[in-house]
DNA sequence: AAGAGCATGTAACCTGTTACATGATTAT
DNA sequence: ATAATCATGTAACAGGTTACATGCTCTT
């Protein structure tokens, strides 16, 4: 499942150009399946020279000619196979939770900053998702409502994950606990 | 934030082998930052030829010998810059969700199986978290735990958001619904 | 006038993955 | 016996990212 497979899964939905794609790219798979102009436009020469899907060059003025992409037979049946053989794998690297790792050994505004950030982006995120479904009018595929779905709850499990805990990294002593809230609260952040 | 920049750190706590940096990364890094001796070593010899690591040889009688590998301080000057600096991102590319977008292409059983691959590694995912928060004392570094907490949430809300909602991609018509459940439940679930 | 949107692509680069190569010791 | 653990590394490969290269039109 890389690029070019999805590439042919958007396609065999509808024609599209290496443009469109893109901006299908940028909306619902934005957050966990990003692509550049970089990946797309190779990924159609490949697929249009390995015949599973067709190019149609419609002729602009101003601007390169606009290639519109369709699906063949032998495109459709590989796209199926894919989805039949796929391991599909989920892999994260985040070198947000590897710096925080590290939080004892940055300043307390530093990791604030980094808190911060992090729980902006996933709002936003949140935001982005909701955008989205709000321009849905009921039709849209179950799949797309699925993993919008599970997007936001993800995003929105992050950002109260990080909210309810993030006293434990900025906070460091008992003495700060106490001044701020009257008692010290015991770790029970990490019970099962 | 790569491999790199990682080790620097986890060899700035303590120093290791290679071999030893591994098993770290397998333990709490791996589910968010994973590594493997084709990276690790690779990054431990950049580390050593930049002056930012010293190494040790430690002869062994019938295997390699063995390298322990320690900060410099020009190594600990350059691990704190790299967090000072850093702009931490949290990539992800997920397969699973890119396949479960098709999912009306899929047959249900398919469907079925994807899903019920996830969930186990999540779960998988969260046993793993438990059993190292399982093994402190309470003297963990409060980075460890704050990590160790958030993927242990984010992968059950996860978990929990597939088994609540697996039911839109299983039953796909009103009719199945209503034959299991009684009547048929209008999609609630996409709602802020 | 400035910026966003339309529209295509290439080439160098970075980083990580996988397979290969070796081999003794210890636990089940 | 078999598998796991210890212990190191290289080389080829894959895949994606970034920067470069070009240029018109429409909106603000």
């Amino acid at each position: 499942m890389d690029v070019k497979t999805l590439c042919l899964g958007l396609l065999s939905a509808r024609p599209a150009s290496g443009y469109d794609l893109k901006k299908e790219f940028e909306s619902l798979f934005k957050h966990f399946f990003p692509a550049g102009y970089g990946s797309i436009y190779p990924a159609l020469a490949d697929l249009a020279a390995a015949g599973l899907v067709s190019c149609e060059e419609i002729p602009q003025t101003g601007k390169p000619d606009r290639k519109v992409y369709q699906v063949t037979p032998a495109g459709r049946e590989a796209f199926a196979r894919a989805l039949e053989e796929c391991q599909p794998q989920h892999k994260m690297r985040s070198e947000f939770l590897a710096a925080l790792y590290f939080a004892d050994r940055m300043e307390a505004d530093r990791v604030r900053e980094l808190l911060e950030q992090r729980v902006a982006e996933l709002r936003g995120a949140v935001q982005h998702i909701e955008n989205i479904q709000g321009n849905w009018s009921g039709d849209a595929p179950k799949g797309a409502r699925f993993v919008a779905g599970f997007g936001a709850a993800v995003a929105k499990a992050a950002a109260a994950y990080i909210e309810q805990h993030k006293g434990l990294l900025l906070e460091d002593s008992a003495t700060a606990r106490k001044q701020r809230h009257g008692a010290p609260r015991p770790s029970l952040e990490n019970r099962a």
